[in-house]
DNA sequence: TCGGTAACCGAAAAATTATTCGGTATTGAG
DNA sequence: CTCAATACCGAATAATTTTTCGGTTACCGA
């Protein structure tokens, strides 16, 4: 297991955020759940450009940090469903609100010039 | 300079938004410049365990997307304002959230056993 | 028994981001 | 002339995160 060796400061609000939902596909996987992709392959069809291995393991720590929930029927072929619990359902508003910020800012930059302004 | 080797999906808001506040320090350091700081040395003194060179690189970066912008008198010593723009006043209100959600997550984790929920 | 689907996991490697360290420039005071 | 303060920058290195690759388990159907 990694073991971090740079402090972090656990008294502010946007480290502890960043480290709960921050990391670089978790946004999506919430925003893909949210849109009714439930069961683990749907996500991995649905979030192209991510690896399989670090959905399945940023929603592993998702489902840790008590965001979302998991749920396994035994039957076949195997069954897995990821549901937001109430938690993370108060993180939703917010994931909204950066995509739709990202979404408006692509739009301004259009008419910018690449110089003044750059992704 | 830096050449990115893995493609980034710039139709997704959310890539787009992370891309311009979504690095380590940038939202501490748009929380600094609304409480305040606005020049350089305070920023560094008033965010701790951050380096003054990431500090110097991501506010230029933000400089460079239109999020802040700076003010520079030539007499001495030197001083620098960096303040934000109307666009980067937009985003304060999805870092405030960011900032108050992770607080309540701190407290609401307080009560639960460090197996079930963990940082 | 063999092949196929779904859902994982471990470990090494690669990619990305942040840190460390040592510069530069300007100006004023001693 | 030398030193101190402020604001930067470049390059090597370290830290962290993501990717790649190759497993494992469970079960059904041919």
């Amino acid at each position: 297991m990694y073991q971090r060796k740079t402090p972090e400061d656990l008294e502010c609000g946007i480290t502890i955020a960043m480290k709960v939902f921050g990391a670089k596909w978790k946004p999506c996987l919430l925003d893909a759940i949210q849109r009714g992709f439930r069961r683990p392959s749907e996500m991995h069809r649905e979030i192209k450009g991510a690896t399989p291995r670090v959905l399945d393991m940023q929603l592993r720590e998702l489902e840790v940090s008590g965001i979302v929930g998991k749920c396994q029927s035994t039957g076949f072929p195997l069954y897995t469903e990821y549901t937001l619990t109430d938690l993370g359902r108060t993180i939703m508003p917010i994931i909204d609100r950066i995509n739709e910020w990202g979404l408006q800012y692509k739009e301004l930059i259009g008419d910018e010039s690449p110089q003044s302004i750059s992704l």
